[in-house]
DNA sequence: TCGGCGATAATGTCTAGACATAAAATCGGT
DNA sequence: ACCGATTTTATGTCTAGACATTATCGCCGA
């Protein structure tokens, strides 16, 4: 309060409001830069980097010669927040607890193509375990680590601790990678979360990089009542 | 091939290829904008613009007096795109239409979580939908979308295009959220999907208002294997 | 030793121009 | 009526400054 825009940004509100308030609908070609200068009364660099901002937050597109207008949203982004299921767990007020039920060093399976969009070739560990919400099973986990890229992992029980929690505190990564789809448990999975076989359930699926290197692959598999993803997202960054 | 870059895109091209290389790790403190602008032999404003791209993009940080110092990525968040379906189809390559099933007028149910989340009362227009990949049924759709606030739904047949495309193209939302969850098919789902009762299906739930006012809610339903969503993050939005 | 306070160094914002580039619009010839 | 060359126009990039803002550092006094 009291403290006055710096007129760049009044200039980017002002249009902002305009297309969020329906005023200037999808394809509405606004006032040119000339225009918007002359009303403002600045610089042409001033209203220029406020409409290369909108353009840059997807709000409106610009093309020389045709003028800047109002973009036609093409798809809905949202940013979405994958937590880390011990966090899960304390939000929900349940006792949590990580079970490993597979531990094994050995090369990456040619075979395998999920191994393969992580790395070529090299040793990893491979993990299988189990995320316990107080007395029931809450997901089931099934990881390889590049040895190469954490040789610490080598050394790492697991026992206590998930692996994915272990790594985000250590390990520094630079990409990432998800996948969420809708499976049904095979049996081996659906027994283990005391579930049918063919039950409905969400899988996500990682894959993390430090610069050109793999590091991690997780595949996590939650019952379908069991867990869900939200995003919200406004656009323009608000 | 030959087209030279502008300096400022090379300026950030150059600092982006020290940081994902790994030269500059995060934490480092970069060059002043002096020290680029006497390396590069350009102004400052062409410096600075670069150095704030990049830190829109979340590679760097700026401060004033300290300087501009390599950003720790955050943890696991992403950028979701939830595209269009007409838009995965086309890139895909299938041929897409949109099947209207069910329409009518009424007032907000209350006994619809899903609607009272939207708005408290009101008249809207509920519709339901298949949509179609070549000649297959590739999802489900229910949607409901408030009078009050988008009056035009009313006279629109929603036959040839789908209720989403047009909302995106024709009214503007501020603020949108999504649910991702798996379940089991019910059996009019799982007929009108062609697959047995009970079969795993991701489904994707969408709010979306303008302000505070709640335009639309829909529900769309996928077989599990026909569909998934990919988030990636890696800073800088390569 | 500690706290405050001013100098300084860095980015933030802006101006008034210049030339480059791309695409729409127009004009001219067939 | 159509196609191609030219003009026009709006944005893209850049310069060489100016002043504003603010966090940090170092000094000085209690």
């Amino acid at each position: 309060m009291g403290v006055p825009l710096p007129l760049g940004r009044r200039i980017r509100a002002d249009i902002e409001a305009q297309i969020k308030g329906g005023h200037w609908p999808p394809g509405y070609r606004l006032p040119t830069e000339q225009e918007l200068q002359t009303r403002y009364g600045c610089a042409r660099a001033t209203v220029g980097k406020a409409l290369s901002a909108l353009a840059d937050a997807g709000l409106v597109e610009r093309r020389k010669k045709a003028g800047t207008i109002v973009a036609t949203p093409r798809a809905h982004t949202a940013v979405l927040t994958i937590p880390d299921i011990a966090e899960v767990m304390a939000a929900r007020g349940q006792a949590y607890r990580f079970e490993l039920t597979g531990r094994a060093v050995r090369a990456v399976d040619p075979a395998s193509s999920n191994e393969r969009a992580l790395m070529a070739h090299g040793a990893m560990i491979a993990l299988a375990g189990m995320h316990h919400a107080d007395s029931s099973v809450f997901a089931l986990e099934r990881r390889v680590i590049s040895l190469a890229q954490v040789p610490e992992a080598e050394s790492e029980p697991f026992v206590r601790q998930a692996p994915g929690t272990w790594l985000l505190q250590h390990i520094p990564w630079t990409r990432a990678r998800h996948r969420i789809c809708a499976a049904s448990l095979a049996a081996e999975d659906a027994r283990a979360l005391g579930l049918p076989e063919g039950s409905a359930c969400l899988r996500l699926e990682r894959w993390t990089w430090r610069e050109l290197a793999g590091i991690t692959y997780v595949e996590q598999t939650f019952a379908a009542d069991q867990f869900d993803l939200i995003a919200e997202f406004s656009p323009g960054g608000v």
